[in-house]
DNA sequence: CGAATCTCAGCAATACTGAAATAG
DNA sequence: CCTATTTCAGTAATGCTGAGATTC
């Protein structure tokens, strides 16, 4: 862990004297929130999924396989799908397939791409996972259901907003 | 950037297939949803603090400092504040030293302790660097000020009951 | 020839562990 | 003697750039 519990709210104590001394510290707080609760989340999902040997961009990934009609998917699809660099994703699958939960195979038309197909294991392995953080609530806490939806309302605004999908 | 726009929410699409197949996908759906703001949100702030050579973290610590009553603090107390590891308080430190926006100081009774104090030059570039990410909103777009609002206040109910705070 | 796909090497920022030095 | 504070060395996961190989 990073730091322990503070007896005060320490976003909230910024945005008093942002408000203060800088101006509307609406914005701000909000941000600076996300940041926090990310890292909270983050460290809660990777707690439950490091028994299970993932991570949890390794986690989606699989996830995202196990969706797709045929558990098998071009690595580029990949990488839209989970907004990940392409080294990234390279660097993703690299490790999944070491580990033997997918296996890289060609494309049966493009022989540009590379098709990536989840394993019996790799099933096996995001089911395992799936109950791990699923125990863990995905590390998010103290919302009831509505809360919950209302929050991924607010935050879908935002990724309109900044183009991250269209619709 | 990591990726394009897609012409359909990916979040969305993988909550309705994880409740036809997994189970309730409101958790998962707003985790995700978290996760991806802050990369958003991250990469806009730090493209806005770029040219004042700041990444988000060097920013708030700087905030931080300006903030405080004398402009200075214990390396400790600004771990607390900042939910940071000791040895990345000593490297951000180390970096906002090495750029004259800080120094450091030992502490007048508790010689164990090094304080760290904004410099004039630190206080400019806060000013200048904080004028760069307002006008960028701080990445946030899309939210009317009482959904910034209402988003800052679930997470904060997120925070308090994950023991990011207490009161 | 230009564009798309993937990989590799290298760099940067971050987080953590474990150990050490110094001081209360 | 034990704890607190800070630093250092080393490791790891991540994200990016730039370049190259292959194929469309």
């Amino acid at each position: 862990m990073t730091g322990r519990s503070l007896p005060f709210d320490p976003i909230e104590r910024a945005a008093e004297l942002w408000a203060e001394r800088v101006g509307p510290a609406e914005t701000m707080a909000a941000v600076t929130s996300v940041m926090r609760v990310q890292q909270i989340v983050q460290s809660a999902v990777d707690g439950a999924l490091r028994p299970h040997k993932l991570t949890f961009a390794r986690y989606e990934a699989l996830v995202l396989l196990t969706f797709s009609r045929h558990g098998s998917l071009p690595m580029r699809v990949m990488g839209e799908r989970l907004q990940l660099h392409p080294t990234s994703v390279t660097n993703i699958v690299d490790r999944l397939e070491a580990d033997g939960l997918v296996e890289r195979a060609p494309h049966p038309t493009d022989r540009r791409t590379t098709l990536v197909a989840i394993t019996d294991d790799g099933r096996t392995r995001m089911k395992a996972a799936t109950e791990a953080v699923t125990e863990a609530n995905f590390g998010l806490s103290g919302l009831t259901a509505r809360q919950t939806e209302q929050l991924t309302e607010l935050l879908a605004k935002v990724r309109r907003a900044t183009g991250d999908f269209e619709s």
